[in-house]
DNA sequence: GCATGTATGATTGTCGACAGCAGTGCGACC
DNA sequence: GGTCGCACTGCTGTCGACAATCATACATGC
């Protein structure tokens, strides 16, 4: 039976896509930094990592190198890898660069009045006010972060989904490296808001003034700048982690995909 | 004999940064790919240039993961790695991730009303001016993108400069790609004019959308679309490269370095 | 007691080697 | 004549091993 999907005109076989064996390590040490089973400042400790994914130290170090590359790893001579600690002195050039490709991603869409764009934005949206009621400090975090990456990669642009790929994560470092712990704004979805609003005008300035002054909040609550101004707003904590020894699952090669 | 920098308050000793192995190849590798002595498409002879370098397969192998990070270099499962192929199909995203970077950089100049940037971008602009009375294609395009480098990377932010110079890269990776070879327009210096009057003016949207002009003439050049509309600009290309068989320097490690 | 020097253990950085795969050319077969 | 099959060659991907380096703890001396 052939497939629904296959089409009369279209070529008879789609070009295959066999990832490599650092591809796929590098994607799972990227999901272990970002679920924080690699913790922040920790070292990448090679023989052991490499025994629990199955592999030899040769791929595991050259994947590690890539996370380096983006700057989710830092690498000493001597000393090996850890994770990157994403203080408080590089908050603000995270943030703007965050505001440099979401603002221009919005105003991509913007400007190709977009609808299927701010429909898979709206998407994001829709999930973050559901999450937003519970208590999941986490999850609240995730969603945040999925909703700016579906801005972005709603601008059908793989350059600027790939570097926000890279962003996404290290948000996630600037958080779990605060000093106050992994901690969400309530009124988190309110900033969202104005940044949907403006899709939803076709007001690409409105669009980049919220994303703007979203990022504004976002180190503000990381430097704790609020609390020292004696303003009050409500957050939620993720109870701290056992911290315990994690455990990376062994490389599986996926079935042959198509692309 | 103290240094005239020793400051009475700085610390004593600054702390020393030591580039690693893999630091000095992956840069060795950025700048065989830009100078071209790579060539677009040739594949890394993973033997040969490691003996160039003085080194062995581990620590090349582990900087070309950088650059495949960077989408300098592309890997093929049992083929290796080869030098990117920029070609017309990526054109539009790379030109407008261009475009995202470099008009917010300049927005942080223009806001920030940042004198000494503005005077740092004329410098490299006046370099511009008169590589590009001369008819060295090379040359100007060197120039050019000094440039645009010079631009973001006076808006002081190293996240973003970081990213701008991987683009940067890519940019003369996508002049490699071209059919028409190397080629410069020689009108290049007025879409700069524009830029940096913007900023003289502290008008960012005037600054903004001298950059996406700029960005679309230079989609235009490399599609060739000027051509077929009829519409002349005076070009210079520069006489393809013997594409000899180059030579990589060994590796030398620099002396220590304070940071 | 504090600082300095030393031994030890673990971990990294680098190398050479080997198996396996991909590309190429030749030859056989339909 | 074209297609298929096969051996060959070069290269990659991966591994284990070794030396150099760093951090830690301990001992020594002032």
């Amino acid at each position: 039976m052939p497939h629904p999907s296959a089409h009369r005109n279209a070529p008879a076989v789609l070009r295959v896509h066999r990832p490599s064996t650092v591809d796929l390590i590098a994607t799972e040490l990227r999901n272990a930094i970002y679920s924080g089973a690699l913790a922040v400042r920790s070292p990448l400790r090679e023989v052991e990592i490499a025994r629990q994914l199955g592999v030899s130290r040769s791929p595991l170090r050259e994947a590690a190198q890539r996370l380096v590359q983006e700057g989710l790893l830092t690498a000493k001579p001597g000393q090996g890898m850890r994770v990157a600690v994403v203080g408080e002195d590089r908050l603000d050039d995270l943030f703007e660069a965050r505001v440099a490709v979401e603002s221009h991603a919005a105003r991509m869409i913007i400007d190709k009045h977009d609808d299927a764009a701010v429909a898979k934005v709206q998407s994001a949206f829709d999930h973050l006010l559901r999450t937003a009621e519970g208590n999941d400090a986490r999850a609240i975090g995730d969603a945040d972060l999925d909703f700016h990456f579906a801005l972005v990669d709603a601008a059908d642009n793989a350059h600027l989904s790939r570097y926000m790929s890279t962003l996404v994560v290290e948000t996630r470092l600037a958080s779990f490296s605060s000093k106050r712990g992994y901690v969400v704004r309530k009124d988190i979805t309110q900033s969202h808001h104005g940044i949907m609003a403006g899709l939803q005008d076709w007001d690409a300035e409105a669009a980049a003034d919220a994303i703007r002054e979203h990022m504004v909040e976002a180190v503000d609550r990381l430097t704790g700048v609020l609390e020292e101004r004696g303003v009050h707003v409500e957050t939620v904590t993720e109870e701290p982690t056992p911290a315990g020894a994690y455990a990376l699952g062994p490389i599986t090669q996926p079935l042959t995909e198509l692309s």
